[in-house]
DNA sequence: TTTAGATATATATATACTTTTATATGGTAA
DNA sequence: TTACCATATAAAAGTATATATATATCTAAA
């Protein structure tokens, strides 16, 4: 393929935008929007799903740098590595 | 689930980033951010990928929506439905 | 150092996506 | 109608992701 983006760039934004990709974690990226930071409980609370399931998620997440993590006791708080995450979820709100 | 989106914003929304994410369908939306509309041969001729495989990734975007065709004589037009969606790679840019 | 709370990881099955190649359809002009 | 150019669809094998459940690790306090 031949583009004028580099192929490094095309393969990093396909992997992010996968990694954005599915209902729960863009329900995640609404809340740290929203919230400065959370940690996996408030999470999988207010979003009434299993602990394990929103851990893994988070995780996802974090590979791909969207979210950073800081352990503060036994709480690990979440949050958004850059507004520009949602901007993206914002964006579909217009168009959908 | 338990979210302040409905959950058919989030299914939406999650359909419309799979199909966005993929190498060869970002440099699609690149070059129909710069061009009015293109056709599938100047698209898989400047990409310098088969015919048949752009017209696959055409279709993906085509089904939810990224992409407009109109036909004229032998040609498949394509143009993107809304500039929003170069936005998110726009953003991307800034953030990788 | 054991207990309990909070979070992370592993595994398995099912489902979906990618890639490649072959073939079919649509449109126009001879 | 035949031939040709442009586009679209199909099929198969390989690869990746999702979902659910079980279990492990980490941390703080008793």
């Amino acid at each position: 393929m031949k583009t004028h983006f580099n192929i490094n760039f095309l393969e990093n934004a396909t992997e992010t935008l996968r990694a954005i990709a599915h209902p729960i974690r863009i329900a995640i990226i609404d809340m740290l929007n929203k919230n400065e930071k959370l940690s996996v409980s408030e999470i999988h609370e207010q979003l009434q799903i299993e602990q394990a399931v929103a851990s893994h998620h988070l995780r996802i997440l974090k590979n791909k740098n969207v979210v950073v993590v800081t352990r503060e006791g036994k709480n690990s708080f979440y949050s958004l590595s850059s507004k520009d995450y949602y901007t993206i979820v914002e964006v579909l709100t217009n168009t959908l």
